[in-house]
DNA sequence: TCGACGTGCAACCATAGAGTTGCGTCCGAT
DNA sequence: ATCGGACGCAACTCTATGGTTGCACGTCGA
């Protein structure tokens, strides 16, 4: 169990989209998804960034739990993890839902008062 | 067509993504998804902050299409998109199911070499 | 016409965070 | 044993932005 599953789907969510929120993030994202697997320095390479901003890029995806990092030897390794990407699409999908649903009650209601007043 | 609309949708997902980011906003949301429809100053009542800071989230909201404001009198009255919200939910489960996607195989791919060695 | 209410605009403050550099540490290979 | 590469930590800069206050403008109603 991840620090991000411990907690609520609020703080999840909130989490998440936060650290989506910030282009070099979600670009560092699609060099992990594309590699598999990929270090820091191995990152920092491919981006216009120092190695330590893609450390601290890094390190808040997997406080997200959008990525994990696993130690081998003296090197650090990162990969993507779907379960909290997918977690909070679902809450933005069912909020969408959620908002037409609403949005149609009210276009009822509205037309009802409508006829009403004739 | 709204500004929003008018872009890419990479673009779009930038803007909802920062304009989701922040808690107030999506506080602001959730207030108007349940009142369908409410004006600046209605609003900052209901919240710890200013109209104006009210206003802002307003605007920052509307730039990312997720809510609009029509003028009616002296007041401005705003409600809720679900549309740009909806293709943001689409583009990060998409996403979600090519990392997946990617992870299986690379899976697939690491079975296949530890069968190779013996 | 005049007062009250809701907006809009501008200046300003303060903090979060993205980015950098420098240095110490640890591990692996020669 | 030691050299080099990868990491971790800390201090620092700078900009974006969430927040505020003050005031001017337009609109509705008495």
């Amino acid at each position: 169990m991840t620090a991000e599953e411990r907690r609520g789907p609020a703080e999840g969510v909130d989490s998440v989209l936060s650290a989506l929120a910030d282009p070099t993030r979600r670009q560092l994202l699609d060099l992990l998804a594309a590699q598999g697997e990929a270090t820091a320095t191995t990152l920092a390479e491919g981006l216009p960034v120092s190695r330590q901003a893609v450390v601290k890029h890094l390190a808040v995806l997997e406080a997200a739990g959008l990525v994990s990092g696993a130690r081998v030897g003296r090197e650090v390794r990162y990969a993507v993890r779907p379960a909290a990407l997918d977690a909070t699409a679902r809450w933005m999908s069912s909020l969408a839902v959620e908002w037409d649903r609403r949005l149609a009650m009210i276009k009822r209601l509205a037309e009802a008062a409508e006829r009403e007043e004739g």
